[in-house]
DNA sequence: AGTTTTTTCAAACAAGCGTTTTAATTCTTA
DNA sequence: TAAGAATTAAAACGCTTGTTTGAAAAAACT
């Protein structure tokens, strides 16, 4: 125990791992073009070929750590989901419902980071910025599954509301989602310090509300619910 | 008149100018690090010691360009402002009037370039996860004005409302503005073809109902409005 | 133990970057 | 038309980029 602790100086992590860790910090912070690899392999205290040697490119890199980490909150998603619909089967959730499923699993990663610039948030919505071809391709394959549920779990909810009418302002609310994660550590300096940044629970709920409210009020086919 | 013609075999405009113009595409397209000078240089079928010629270095030719598109916009913000008060004087706006000021000068600009990946739109969002330095002191010059501006403009609608709780609903309206604004070109995929990105006016109605609606109806304390 | 596979490391590669320099060209003005 | 200023052009500058290489070190296995 002891032994394999003097044999490790360094925190012992697979490199692979740190590189990864590396490469979301980084990219959160200056996106595809400002990465390096060069600052990647410092920032995770490994050799300059490590990324070549163990993912293949640059671009291999990016791909993976976006895998690694956008998965995890889609699952967390579905997860949540089904835990709401078994809360209350038979009706449908309401819009409330839905749109917590949607926000709470991303916004949550803004408070596990200790700087909201480098938040799995900030990263989310820096993809959407970058129109990389291959970036692009990466958002169709992990985002467009779970997009087609929630429209469907929508319709549900509103079932005189036309699929178009669902679609628009689904698209509306994944954008201001989206929008106001990526803007959060603003927040402080917009507000001259009225509205905290750290206060994520907060920003939590506003926004959920305040997307539930936009998607609900502004469909053009008014629903029983 | 023919003379002048034959002697200026490429569309005469002021490289200058052609330079700004190429600058804005292109940052729009791949953001500050993604922009090089050869490539504008190219872009504007200059030479690549233009730039540094005309302004100095690439930093002074991004930010004279953010400034010469981004002072249009906000002088057309508060001049819909201006006329919107105007109509009806002495009583104040409804929220979806102010929020119309601040969306449609931005909006229009989606339609007016061909592609709109490369719109105005797409630029200032882009502006908006790019941390560069300059780029961050460039936004505190230029949006935390009009910002001011607005929130005393909702303040005057909403009467009874808290100074935070004013901000922080501008906030997610302005972050869900931008986020819609700059993934708009994804609307026509991500609905499969239901909404068409062509539909501008469409979307700039919806999003200000959309807006409009999640800024009233989350605000904690019920107003008389 | 020794052998083989896996992983690290330092150094170098060509290509692309912003910027500078110097000369050629164009435009302006007298 | 000649002189002077403003602009364009081509080449080179140091520097950084992603990637490759070959040897050293570590780990795994028999």
């Amino acid at each position: 125990m002891i032994a394999t602790l003097l044999k490790n100086p360094k925190p012992k992590q697979e490199t692979r791992a740190r590189l990864i860790e590396a490469t979301a910090r980084l990219f959160s912070l200056h996106g595809y073009n400002g990465l390096t690899l060069r600052s990647v392999a410092k920032e995770a205290n490994a050799n300059l070929a490590a990324a070549n040697y163990h993912f293949g490119s640059k671009d291999a890199l990016v791909l993976e750590m976006l895998r690694e980490r956008i998965q995890p909150i889609n699952q967390r998603r579905l997860q949540l989901l089904e835990e709401e619909k078994n809360k209350s089967p038979k009706q449908p959730l309401s819009v409330f419902q839905i749109f917590y499923t949607l926000i709470h699993p991303i916004g949550l990663e803004i408070s596990k980071s200790a700087n909201s610039r480098c938040s799995l948030a900030q990263l989310v919505a820096r993809t959407f910025t970058e129109p990389t071809e291959f970036i692009e391709r990466m958002h169709h394959r992990f985002f467009s599954q779970i997009a087609e549920i929630y429209h469907r779990e929508l319709s549900l909810t509103f079932p005189n509301q036309p699929s178009k009418e669902i679609y628009w302002h689904l698209h509306l609310a994944v954008a201001s989602m989206l929008g106001a994660l990526a803007q959060h550590r603003r927040l402080e300096d917009f507000t001259k310090g009225m509205c905290k940044e750290d206060q994520v629970d907060e920003m939590i709920d506003r926004l959920t509300k305040f997307v539930s409210h936009g998607f609900t009020q502004g469909l053009r086919h008014p629903s029983p619910s």
